[in-house]
RNA sequence: GAGCCCGUAGCUCAGCCGGUAGAGCAACUGACUUUUAAUCAGUAGGUCUCGGGUUCGAAUCCCGACGGGCUCACCA
């Protein structure tokens, strides 16, 4: 169906007629069915907690002012239930109450309407908070019918692409995003008050930096050059510690994937990246420890979280364990004992009674060992832990290990299997980071898109000198579906991406 | 990108064993004036996602497209 077409058919939609005609009806009674204010003195709650003690069936002399949508209505319009955003009260409307105009508007109201409403307080015998209407204020005329008021919006594809109509009918919605914002807010606040500097930095790169993903590809007209949608921040973040602006800056917002969708992955996400002059990777465990337990003591008030029926203890301290000791412990491989040609025969031995992937000739020994460990033991780590002891060659822009050459002081934090947090000692020596940066370019030679690109301009902000340096990731969208018990992404993004109808 | 599953009234769902489509809510008409998913009586509402095919006959069986979900691959 086209646009055009799905137009027509509203137009022509019944439902849509007689909301219009009711419309009209209350043009005629000189009603703006749009207005411009409503000035209201409580919110439902705000009600529920002042009133908590009228007694069922007790009558009040104070006049108040409430505003909502109708989510029902019982007895021809005389009992209507408005919500707002803090909950219901319920409206009485009743001739010896309201006024002949409140009288004729009502019998033009509908089901999703908002509405004002000035009255006094009461309770009614059957213990129902209520406001007796003496005038009623059309705010919005709704045009379309709201969902069936029991069963609410339950098609997942509605209610993505309508996520108006699902905040509207679905509690548990609400509470998701509510609780996500909690969770950024939680992070900030608690940045803020250790001194670090909130700061953004840009979205468009011309050298997408940072991270290891497919960018998406835009072009600017006026350059007439292509810009690439970042995939992290963090070598613009790092460039800011060079500067001087502060010793500990961070930044949430979005980076951008150009790769498949899933229950896990948007191409569009959020994430925490801050950077801490003066400190290594082990500041960045307690701090990443600090950072979720806060965010959980905020939106779940405990630090213990249940997801999909798995109850997990966010409480810290978590443990440190290397990446190779939990590959052995799960292997019987020890991989610090092999060469990169054994490590390749190792992990490809581990693979071989699945379908999953196979390393290449070239592949070093840490991919070797990360592949040992994605298909061996991630999935594992459902309590959060600090895996540390990262491969030197997946990680071009950390730190090479203080004991063994073929690490770096890498640790991602792992919790229900998924990797919630990455950091590193961040690699300050301009010279090493070029070597590495050009092995990156080796390796995108040889086919692999994903290898970073050298970005001459990071190399030189090294070269002005980049104190000792901590630095963190955090991927928000998976953190609030670990906190609100969400099985897709799609539930905690507010518009999740999806293909245009 | 591959595999499996789904798409019926505005919404939630039956019907799927082929015989021209049904309920509840919402809407409309009326009753009822202290209800709580209000109740009662009645009315109206459908290109069964779209396009082909098989058949005397298709919502139902087959093929394709579109949209979605899950799993896998890439990845956070």
């Amino acid at each position: 169906m086209t646009d055009h077409e799905r137009e027509h058919r509203d137009v022509q939609d019944p439902l849509r007629a007689v909301r219009l005609a009711k419309l009209d009806g209350l043009k005629a009674l000189g009603i703006d069915p749009y207005p411009y204010e409503f000035a209201r003195t409580h919110e439902a709650a705000g009600l529920d907690q002042r009133y908590a003690g009228l007694a069922a069936g007790a009558e009040t002399g104070d006049l108040v002012r409430v505003a909502g949508r109708i989510r029902a209505m019982r007895n021809s319009g005389m009992f209507i239930d408005l919500h707002d955003a803090s909950g219901k009260i319920q409206i009485f409307c009743h001739r010896e109450c309201l006024d002949p105009q409140g009288q004729a508007a009502v019998r033009l109201l509908d089901i999703g309407d908002l509405i004002g409403v000035e009255g006094h307080v009461r309770r009614t015998p059957r213990g129902e908070l209520t406001v007796n209407a003496a005038t009623i204020s059309v705010l919005a005329k709704a045009l379309r019918p709201l969902p069936e008021k029991y069963h609410g919006l339950a098609d997942v594809e509605l209610r993505y692409r309508q996520r108006y109509l699902d905040l509207i009918m679905n509690p548990a919605s609400r509470e998701t995003l509510r609780r996500r914002s909690g969770v950024v807010a939680t992070m900030r606040n608690h940045l803020l008050a250790r001194d670090y500097l909130e700061v953004e930095t840009p979205m468009l790169h011309a050298i997408p930096g940072g991270a290891s993903a497919r960018p998406f590809v835009t072009h600017h007209n006026a350059l007439d050059i292509d810009l690439y949608l970042r995939i992290a921040p963090e070598l613009h973040l790092k460039r800011l510690v060079v500067g001087g602006l502060a010793d500990k800056v961070f930044e949430i917002n979005r980076c951008f994937r150009n790769e498949g969708l899933s229950p896990r992955h948007n191409p569009e996400f959020t994430t925490l990246e801050l950077y801490e002059a003066y400190v290594d990777y082990r500041a960045m465990m307690e701090l990443t420890e600090e950072l979720i337990t806060a965010t959980a003591q905020a939106v779940l008030g405990i630090p213990r979280i249940e997801y999909g029926g798995t109850g997990i203890d966010l409480s810290p301290p978590w443990p440190r364990r290397s990446m190779a000791e939990l590959v052995e412990a799960a292997t019987g491989i020890d991989f610090l004992k092999l060469d990169a040609a054994a490590a390749r025969d190792a992990a490809n031995a581990l693979a071989a009674n699945t379908a999953d992937q196979r390393l290449s000739d070239e592949a070093g020994w840490g991919n070797a060992l990360e592949l040992a460990f994605a298909l061996r033991v991630e999935d594992q780590l459902i309590e959060p832990i600090h895996v540390i002891g990262f491969p030197r060659d997946i990680s071009p822009l950390a730190k090479a290990d203080r004991n063994d050459p073929r690490l770096v002081e890498r640790f991602e934090t792992y919790i229900y299997g998924w990797e919630i947090a990455n950091a590193f000692s961040e690699l300050t020596d301009p010279q090493d980071q070029r070597a590495r940066f050009e092995a990156q370019m080796r390796a995108r030679a040889a086919g692999d898109e994903e290898a970073q690109m050298l970005d001459e301009d990071y190399v030189s902000a090294l070269e002005y000198g980049l104190p000792p340096c901590g630095g963190l990731g955090i991927g928000i969208d998976r953190l609030v579906m670990l906190l609100t018990d969400s099985p897709s992404i799609r539930d905690v993004i507010a518009f999740p991406t999806l293909r245009p109808r």
